[in-house]
DNA sequence: ATTATAATGCGAATGCAGTTGCAATAAAAA
DNA sequence: TTTTTATTGCAACTGCATTCGCATTATAAT
């Protein structure tokens, strides 16, 4: 069965501590704290499997890896921060949105990323605190609006 | 400079055709009904191209790759069919969505996907015409709402 | 027509997120 | 403590979207 390794524990707990959804590059960063061998091979087992566990959920926004956030949470979006990438959850929804659809289709869900700057990026004076700020960040093409 | 060749008027061709966004295997089929030779790095090369020129605008979702569609089209979002993975335009908006984020944060724009059925997956009678279907499809996880 | 060279087709190569084989390690059961 | 075996670290490997080298083709200027 299932065991109850450090590595998993800091794996879960850098998420938990986080409270923003984190790349697995996040999570090994952070969770090296803890750990200092730890591997990303290991992370990436570690969160599959915790994924599977229900205790973590995947998050995936345009041309951006996944990220990791913790289950649990109940409807919400995200928020990027086009300066340091971080992105944060954002408990508000704009609610039904089924009428934006072209007629004749059927809306069952949506998904919403607001783009920005964060509290931290808005202050020049408080350069983003704990991960790689500019570091983990955009990679393909995007289309926002 | 640039040369006008029957594969690039083809490939424009295909994606003003289709009025919805199409993914670079899309294309090259849809192109290569012109153009039988075809190849997809041409297709890549063309897409390149075109949007560089301004003809094109990348459209980017959550686990998916990169579509193009024509550029010009003012704010606006897509859906995605859930069925047959194609992704639409929807012109309509929510509106001003900065309120929904954290305080301190600045929204300076927004992406929204809408997921669900769409007209012809509605309809058991008439299956997914012109495209695919459930071939070109999803790949990574996702978080849907 | 002739010429210069951008664009094409092909297959090989990249880049990179995510996975895996394997020997070594360390939980937890005995 | 000994045993069992899930988990780890490492490095090599996948899978796959996208790009590139290069010889060839074809556009458009002369």
């Amino acid at each position: 069965m299932e065991r109850n390794t450090r590595q998993r524990a800091a794996i879960r707990l850098a998420i938990e501590q986080a409270g923003r959804p984190l790349l697995p590059a996040e999570v090994l960063a952070a969770a090296q704290q803890d750990v200092p061998g730890l591997s990303l091979a290991t992370v990436y087992r570690g969160l599959k499997a915790l994924v599977e566990e229900g205790q973590l959920a995947p998050v995936s926004l345009p041309s951006e890896i996944t990220r990791y956030e913790r289950a649990g949470h109940h409807h919400h979006h995200h928020f990027q921060c086009r300066r340091c990438q971080r992105v944060f959850d954002v408990h508000a929804c704009p609610g039904d949105l089924s009428k934006l659809a072209p007629t004749g289709f059927q809306v069952e869900s949506h998904d919403l990323t607001l783009y920005g700057l964060c509290g931290d990026c808005l202050q020049p004076t408080s350069p983003p605190t704990g991960k790689p700020a500019a570091a983990a960040g955009a990679r393909r093409a995007s289309s926002r609006s």
